[in-house]
RNA sequence: GCCCUGGUGGUGUAGGGGCUAUCAUGUGGGCCUGUCGAGCCCGCGACUCGGGUUCAAAUCCCGGCCAGGGCGCCA
């Protein structure tokens, strides 16, 4: 049985086609990235994921029909090209490919809805638009090679720390945690809401005995924020660990990031070097600013803020501004953090949760968590919530649940960091925002 | 959601009551044997939508939609 390739295999990637390979025959396979037709030559340059190759065929040497089949080559059409390797001075990187045989894979419409050569720069609304496109460019893909390559460490970091990876549940009964607005949708004949946080089930497994959890999935929040560090739809990478507490997971944090940034420094140094961005690898332990530090920074830096104020838009620079890098803030007050968060036990009005700063931009929120269950019913009702509405989550707490913390990172804000772009989109494949819905 | 700014060929732009609507890139055709942001010649292609003012609107006014920046919202 024949597929539909034929016999036609890609012998080698275009980035590992050298000088030394010259005298050699190879078949290549991508996109047709430029066309020069100088007449009795021809150069056209093909692209393929990571490179680069220039296909020459001067008149005298190819075929009359060779020549024939790459006049009727159109930008960013997908070609497979036989010939030989040929090393040569005048060709970029010193080797070109003297073409055999030319397999026209798919022609490629004009004009494009966009330059994939940049020579002139598109927006991010039409680069969105046509993502694929936008994608064919080195210094987009490799943004999401180094997306890739976090994930890849999180997930090495997780498992060598003992963590089992879990999948919670994205379609949920009820908006009953409270503040973030959900997206409510049709479940059968019941309302059902899109996730917003695993955080509560998380919890749940706490009580499973399984120890140390983590996951890596998408959260939903319909807030009409219209903002470069906000989507409606993101990647949150939640952890939570029994028998440990905010100390030991902001230490969990703090090494996970440090491996993270090791890692793409030792393999995304080409992506790296595409993009221009270096991201030193930070000291540790990151610096902890405890909540009551951060208001008289923040004041002392002309920006007024009231002691149990979350931090506004312009605290957070003047944070960013004093500290900056990596920093936990913690002991934040109680009444602005959620129910499950543990108050400390010499002032209740302080609690024992933190946040992961990268200068101005909030990277993860943690704490140690109630694992009470009356002191978790107490806090409920201080927020006005309903008990009763959060049944199976507490009967969780009824019959042996551990002492456990956790936190959350926000992947996409992370990838932002690593990539040094000021766009969340530009971290996203296909991002959601409050206008946003395609592609 | 609020404030500010904007929306002109496929893309990125100039212009700002009466113009044949600028330029680049692209695209179609032609010339050219070492291009590499190739070059040269010829052609193609646009004023966000709906109202209003005016003899006349791409241009001014109002509204919608969309975008950029800032803020808010974001347990």
């Amino acid at each position: 049985m024949q597929g539909l390739l034929n016999s036609l295999r890609r012998t080698d990637y275009t980035k590992n086609i050298t000088p030394e390979l010259s005298g050699e025959d190879v078949i290549i396979m991508g996109w047709v990235h430029e066309i020069r037709d100088l007449g009795g030559i021809v150069f056209v340059l093909v692209r393929d994921k990571d490179g680069l190759i220039q296909i020459t065929a001067p008149s005298k040497k190819v075929d009359p029909e060779i020549l024939e089949e790459i006049r009727k080559f159109r930008k960013e059409s997908v070609v497979a090209i036989e010939g030989t390797v040929q090393k040569s001075d005048k060709a970029p990187n010193g080797v070109e490919i003297i073409p055999r045989k030319i397999e026209m894979l798919n022609l490629a419409q004009q004009p494009l809805p966009m330059d994939p050569t940049e020579k002139v720069r598109a927006e991010i609304d039409t680069r969105l638009d046509s993502r694929f496109l936008d994608l064919r460019k080195a210094n987009i893909s490799s943004i999401f090679k180094i997306k890739s390559q976090m994930f890849h460490t999180i997930r090495d970091f997780f498992y060598e720390n003992g963590f089992v990876e879990i999948n919670t549940p994205k379609l949920v009964a009820s908006a009953t945690e409270g503040g973030t607005e959900l997206f409510p949708i049709t479940y059968f004949e019941k309302e059902a809401f899109l996730g917003q946080s695993p955080q509560l089930y998380k919890q749940i497994m706490m009580s499973s005995g399984m120890d140390k959890v983590f996951e890596i999935g998408q959260i939903f929040r319909a807030e009409e924020h219209d903002t470069l560090r906000h989507l409606n739809e993101a990647i949150s990478i939640d952890a939570e660990a029994s028998f440990m507490d905010d100390v030991d997971m902001m230490e969990v944090l703090n090494n996970m990031i440090k491996q993270v940034i090791i890692d793409i420094n030792e393999k995304c140094s080409d992506e790296l070097n595409t993009i221009g961005h270096e991201i030193p690898i930070p000291e540790d332990p990151f610096p902890k600013v405890t909540y009551d530090e951060a208001v008289d920074i923040v004041n002392s830096k002309g920006v007024e803020m009231e002691w149990g104020e979350d931090l506004s838009r312009a605290a957070e620079k003047a944070l960013g501004d004093t500290v900056g890098g990596f920093y936990f803030l913690t002991e934040w007050p109680s009444a602005i953090k959620p129910f499950y968060v543990m108050p400390l036990e010499s002032d209740p009005k302080k609690s024992h949760a933190f946040d992961l700063m990268y200068d101005n931009l909030e990277l993860s929120s943690g704490a140690t968590r109630v694992h009470q269950y009356d002191l978790l019913v107490t806090q409920i009702e201080e927020r006005d919530l309903n008990p009763g509405a959060f049944g199976s989550y507490l009967k969780s707490f009824k019959y042996g649940m551990p002492p456990h913390a956790g936190w959350g990172v926000g992947a996409d804000r992370l990838t932002m960091v690593l990539t040094g772009v000021n766009n969340i989109r530009e971290t996203v494949l296909f991002p959601r925002d409050r206008h946003r819905l395609t592609p």
